[in-house]
DNA sequence: AATGAATGAGCTTTCATTCAT
DNA sequence: CATGAATGAAAGCTCATTCAT
């Protein structure tokens, strides 16, 4: 008889299912597009809780926030491993952030989301996503690899990081669009794989040392 | 008496006031933070019209999709004019696709918000996105090259394609938490030149026959 | 057909509504206790048009005070004729304005209800109390008084006001408490003349010249 | 393990902690516009506490009030002293009257309140009032004044009682908008002794036997 | 005795939509 | 064709109160 009540006085609990339910739901659909009936009917749990934890309905879409952003510091980069060439290394820390990404789609809407209603949530949590370790490890092992020899002199790592990026998350950014234009079924796993030895080909394509002609 | 009210009786008029209007609001933050009497107070229209002309809301939403989707068709794509090599037509075809990109942000972030609206709005007006003559001229492109032995054979046109876009995409679905990650004015037309060249550059790397090794 | 449904269509008539509804309970209860599903009701009007009409509860609120207040402006003093001597004016002003509170609870109770919130709805209204003719018909004839010698020279007019408005106002700010404990009907229109007429006696004799002692 | 809780076992205090926030916030802002958390939130004090020792929001809002009417009881009246002309004895009275009332804001305050409101929670308390030290001594000073013959015998005692309370509860009923209106100071002490003066005068004026003329 | 989590009803307000003119 | 008044449903949020510990 103890045990009875689905979420009965459990705070932690309460306030778990909640931050769950509405990462789930604002991630899949959007701040505005998401009820707080809608997030309290998914948590089974009673709404005046939303005030009682978070303030708000906006107060729980940035716990939300701030909660999925928070994965990337915690995420297992192996690519941190020193052993190899930088290329090597580079390789595995491209596989990795394409997993993190694939294995956090939340994280990846969530961002999305954020960048197209910019200026509405404001900025606050953003710091999380500056000094990530995937960042700092690009540019590590960038660096290195320039000074190795193996990569050209002249690039600029900012650029490089954003197009590297860009080959991941067009991806999931474009995916139905592309998808449908393409015929492609960019959702399944084997695809994404050859998809990620692609664009990691490319990119090693364009930083190696002594290319051909084109060098602009 | 006749010339009471301002935009009374031109019905085209009013239909194109409300149609650049939804545009421009749907385009900046989404169907759903944007309420009905935005839109006829930014089309200095009565609300009534909005179900006159378009039914719905949604109706509407659907024809200002329609609307900048099939901007991309009638865009010019100067590369489509058969001088010069086939890396040469595709610098320019670069070019002409993130200039486009740049000059029409509407169509950008619409697509950006179906691609995470997913399955609400249905696939209707996806089509014209798939026979647009970018597309199309990227495959002429791409296949002209490989016959003529200036590009690499074993390349999967579709992928190269999402990669392409996706180094072109990355600085529109990501401008914001980009710009603040790294501290670069992204918004900034020179500094998108000279993105758009290394952009390109990357991807002619990539491509090119004869690659020095890794050439998995 | 035309004219069968209660309030539709007429924009005035149910503005109207609303705004009596919201006097009576405002006045009656006083603005807290008075949810808007009660004066929506009470109008027979649907909820939506307190807020197409007046954007607020509280603007509802400040409407109703300031069409209340600005009564006194139209009410009628017949003190106001210039008849008799200075006594006799002062009588037939004392006499109309208790007739006024009398004619206006609604107005008597905003005001205090007013004096009790002090500070939440602002002064916004106060103005239109500040300049009304009884005001200025009371100074003008005690100032009269004075200079034909019925009335004493060291005359305060602010606090004489003060006191009078005391002996009118205390009948309606304190009647209930007051029935009580002195057992007496203070609603009854007899007992409201008879207390007049003591009420202006007692002012009278407070004021006339040539007071026997008790001149301090 | 003991002292944790800071107000922790010590139930009278916690009793009169809400009790005493109670009769502030109800006295200031009247029942409706006061929520319990905020009762709560001033007495530092559990929530649940309010139901342990008053049982509901509108017990404890008859406690407070009955707390506060029971002061006018134990108000000490230096009148009562058997010294002087009755002349003296009254304008004792009053100031002393005055002054309860000056030091008391919440009586003046619950008691607005209660006679606006009125109706709602019902009689419980008027009691207290009827027949408090104050009413029986004024009633004792004016009979003693008319056998002496000091006053006039035709004296209507309570409504005698009616106006001098209504001298004094305007300054407290109407402050806000008499300050404004007439541009005086009204809670200043000084402005407020002078007042209570000219409201003594007056009512001695109107009692005194032989009146001049007027005598209605 | 004291806590604070939990609740359901109801608050003010906004929404997309329709009606009458 | 055009208007704006009118609507019911539902939004986000607050209320007084109770439950479990």
């Amino acid at each position: 008889m103890s045990k009875v009540t689905p979420a009965a006085r459990n705070p932690e609990r309460t306030r778990q299912r909640l931050l769950l339910a509405a990462i789930r739901l604002f991630s899949a659909h959007g701040y505005h597009a998401v009820p707080v009936d809608q997030i309290v009917a998914a948590a089974r749990v009673n709404k005046r809780m939303v005030y009682h934890y978070f303030g708000s309905k906006e107060d729980l879409y940035q716990a939300a926030m701030l909660d999925v952003y928070t994965r990337i510091e915690k995420a297992e980069f192996s690519a941190i491993e020193n052993t190899g060439t930088p290329s090597e290394k580079l390789e595995r820390l491209i596989e990795n952030y394409f997993d993190f990404l694939a294995n956090n789609p939340e994280f990846v809407r969530l961002l999305l989301w954020e960048n197209l209603e910019s200026g509405r949530h404001g900025r606050r949590h953003r710091h999380v996503l500056t000094k990530n370790p995937f960042f700092v490890r690009f540019r590590e092992i960038i660096e290195e690899g320039i000074r190795s020899g193996e990569f050209r002199e002249n690039l600029n790592v900012p650029h490089l990081l954003i197009h590297f990026i860009g080959l991941c998350f067009i991806y999931h950014s474009n995916q139905h669009s592309l998808s449908e234009s393409l015929d492609l079924p960019l959702a399944d796993p084997a695809v994404m794989r050859d998809r990620c030895r692609q664009a990691a080909a490319l990119v090693f394509q364009g930083i190696q040392r002594v290319p051909p002609s084109l060098s602009r």
